[in-house]
DNA sequence: TACCATTCCTATCGATTTAGTATGAATTAA
DNA sequence: TTAATTCATACTAAATCGATAGGAATGGTA
């Protein structure tokens, strides 16, 4: 089972759908929303995420809209799962106490944790939206050819 | 930072506190709580669900308790974090439908959810509690060292 | 200029999950 | 029998998730 969060999902389904589309012309949230099946007031936020994370651009007013940032093939998953994830500014320099003041087990744990974030990451930066809309449209079409028989 | 559940991150400091106990004298709840700063009944509801993982064993009772199932060498980190998830048995044929009712976004996310979630497998299967236990004692008897200067 | 479609900003809300407390029954060594 | 302990279950407070809501700002078009 896909266990993203829903705003992850939205995120890749709302980008899926800009790489589907002419770049020169800006696409609205609620077409977005109407196409995927996604509230179109939650998907705004969406789309404002994705623009603080420069992988889309927007057009304000009317005939406004959202166009990718970057070509689908630049655009990584994990590009796409980070900009939803708060994107806590890592402070590079610890600002917790004067030295090391945490608990052993707290300083292996972290390191653990972040071996866990890296090998995630190496999965999902190998993935590209380009890669995702192929898949997609080879699937879609397998399903009409079932249909088809 | 570690943002391993505070479950998780319990599971393994109760099991690092026994695997440096005598594993032929069973070890209070209550004594893991009190050595690794964790509410005692909190505690206690995590080693029910090592002990259901088949990670600890328990005795009821006056002088009872808990010890280690297995050799610390033995017990990987992957067991510690999976007995914390629920376990949702994992149906392998899907009975969401009569053939395959999914989106195509949904198949394709569930296979990447799928790898993302190997690869965080492969780093935790490969880090056994003995290690832990080693970095453990490593680091406190730094720590020791720098006060002595 | 006025209108209106659109993005942008911020607050709120209900449901679910997380992290813990509470109560007490069952078990067993001494 | 008593005291110490696990076991089972229910409850609760706080945080997070998945939205919904209201309205300000912007900009193309009539």
């Amino acid at each position: 089972m896909n266990r993203f969060p829903i705003k992850v999902t939205y995120a890749i389904m709302a980008t899926v759908e800009l790489a589907r589309h002419d770049r020169s012309i800006p696409l609205q949230a609620k077409a977005i929303a109407k196409q995927q099946g996604i509230p179109s007031r939650f998907i705004e936020q969406i789309l404002q995420g994705l623009k603080q994370a420069g992988i889309v651009r927007s057009l304000r007013g009317a005939q406004g809209g959202y166009t990718l940032a970057q070509d689908p093939s630049q655009i990584s998953l994990a590009e796409l799962v980070n900009s939803m994830n708060g994107n806590e500014a890592i402070p590079l320099t610890s600002s917790t106490g004067p030295v090391e003041n945490r608990g052993a087990s707290s300083t292996i744990l972290s390191t653990i944790w972040a071996q866990v974030q890296e090998a995630e990451q190496a999965v999902l930066r190998v993935i590209s939206l380009q890669s995702l809309v192929e898949q997609h449209q080879k699937l879609e079409s397998q399903r009409s050819l079932m249909y088809h028989i």
